[in-house]
DNA sequence: TTGTACGCGTTATCAA
DNA sequence: TTGATAACGCGTACAA
């Protein structure tokens, strides 16, 4: 006994499918009709087929979201502000894994063609020509929340990290800190490359020379305890991380080294996720509107489903500071 | 100019479509059949649509994981290890929260028979006559990361969480620990309850008495802290935590409130998630196994899926301990 | 080995 | 308003 379908409702109610059908989905039809197919669909437990629905709409109310690393706690609040919009649009939202190479990128898009779902939300970690191209070349409609070249023809939401780093740059001088060192993730990623070069012109407005430059192997707090000791001990007195789990990761050793934050040494984050309250001390950190990028982000990309044709925008979200206690 | 089908396939290569299917899943075929059919797909830049597939072999390859909170990181080591089995045998996965509320557990349940997905692996926080009826009524494979009473017949994954608990109260009470403190979560959760249980069980063991017992509102950071005063300051030396997020909560409060850890007072989390390696000081914390009962709970799935007929499985992960500076 | 034709469960078009 | 029927794109008996 397999799951009644529609033909068994208009079976059992003695009407036709495609007044079940027409019943099902809320269009005219008499009293007595909707009362009998209604009951026979309660009796039998009736439950359309998502599948078939699929086919026949060409949809499959899915969308996807696809980030570098689910242990990253910014995508946790970047995926919690596009769940509540997808789902107040009927949608359900799939999360995907890519990890940090751009050949998974460019296959998870290519992927996108077999139809799995109506629409893509994808935060790359790298960009090249490929990926470029696949998302131009998608067959459903994709949104980056990232930085993507402008020709590239796509919606895309984007923080502002240059003036991120100027507010915790502004932030560290104001407080008297001047020897300011700068751990960096990969300089060869989207967000890595373009804090290095915001860090350079927060200084630069400063007119100061930055104490000491390290880049970690990844976004990850082993990578930032490892990339650590590459900045000279005692040769600063503050210290930009390019995410939130890298300065927890400095936090670390410079405990390890008998450094005090902030007395010692001031430390500031980026990305204002969950784990900056949780730190020890609480982590100083650029909200750089993870929360407002995904709902940007899915509202972008709903609009876009509604009509393709639409010109693609390019929306760039302001950053503030989040001052605790890593930072005098 | 819409996407090219197997029939458009078929044209070009001047044969059938049923050669084409034949060609694209692998089944015998002369060489030249093969050499032209995939000319066709190549030049055409066909991909099969996913839905159709779906409709007409019964399956979408997807499977569904729920967990009550994205935000908790013990979610993300069970995810990782889901991803990795579910995806070598060729699935996707659809990670979904459900919230802490049993009513959106069982309509996630309930949804799952629209046949979104072929399985669903679920976490729940809290479990009710319904949520069960609802399992064993499911018209997927289900598979429970947790516990849920044996006549509901259904395969289950869950830790040991009183032999954790007597782990850490061994670890605690060998370091001299003996006015243990336990700061539960709801106590109407599976796993709230559990705790309370293996507490009880395993200061009897030891012939102590509680020093002191508070319940927060949630298995969350926040609630932690809010629930820590609730501990009587002073009364204890050493305070066992339900998870690694209430463990951080509480080592918050612990500083705030002038104490040292783990001078003044020991902490134990349990997970032994990312968090508690990140943590400061990292927190010595109770492994119960999320990764290995991720692992083991997709193979069953896996299994299920494969035969519905075999006998339900009941799966008890060994927990261990890791200890870290929170414990002398 | 290859081709024809049907069915998967649904929605949408057209007559009645 | 309702009912019969043609798609949607694919896999697969069955026949050739």
């Amino acid at each position: 006994m397999s799951r009644p379908t529609i033909a068994g409702v208009a079976r059992a109610a003695g009407v036709s499918v495609a007044s079940v059908s027409r019943v099902l989905n809320g269009l005219p039809a008499t009293e007595e009709m909707v009362e009998r197919v209604q009951r026979a669909v309660d009796e039998l437990g009736y439950v359309p087929d998502a599948r078939a629905r699929s086919l026949k709409v060409g949809r499959t109310f899915q969308l996807t979201l696809a980030v570098a690393d689910v242990g990253n706690p910014v995508y946790v609040t970047m995926m919690r502000a596009v769940e509540e919009v997808v789902s107040a649009a009927g949608y359900r939202l799939v999360v995907t894994t890519t990890g940090p190479d751009v050949v998974d990128e460019v296959a998870l898009v290519r992927g996108m063609a077999r139809g799995y779902a109506d629409g893509l939300l994808i935060s790359p970690l790298r960009v090249d020509e490929d990926l470029v191209k696949s998302i131009r070349e998608c067959e459903v409609p994709v949104v980056v929340a990232g930085n993507v070249p402008a020709k590239a023809g796509v919606d895309t939401v984007r923080a502002n990290s240059p003036k991120g780093m100027l507010l915790a740059v502004d932030h560290l001088v104001a407080k008297d800190r001047r020897r300011i060192a700068f751990l960096n993730g990969p300089a060869d990623t989207v967000p890595g490359a373009a804090r290095a070069k915001g860090f350079a012109e927060a200084l630069k407005a400063h007119n100061l020379e930055p104490a000491a430059v390290a880049e970690a192997t990844d976004f990850t707090f082993t990578a930032g305890r490892a990339a650590a000791p590459d900045l000279p001990a005692g040769g600063f007195d503050a210290v930009i991380c390019a995410n939130d789990l890298l300065a927890v990761g400095v936090m670390h050793e410079l405990a390890a080294a008998g450094l005090e934050v902030p007395a010692d040494v001031a430390v500031v984050g980026m990305d204002d996720s969950e784990l900056a309250e949780q730190s020890f001390p609480p982590l100083t950190s650029v909200n750089l509107g993870s929360a407002e990028r995904g709902r940007r982000a899915a509202e972008l990309l709903l609009a876009r489903i509604e009509d393709n044709e639409r010109a693609p925008r390019r929306i760039v979200v302001q950053p503030s500071l989040s001052i605790r206690r890593s930072t005098p």
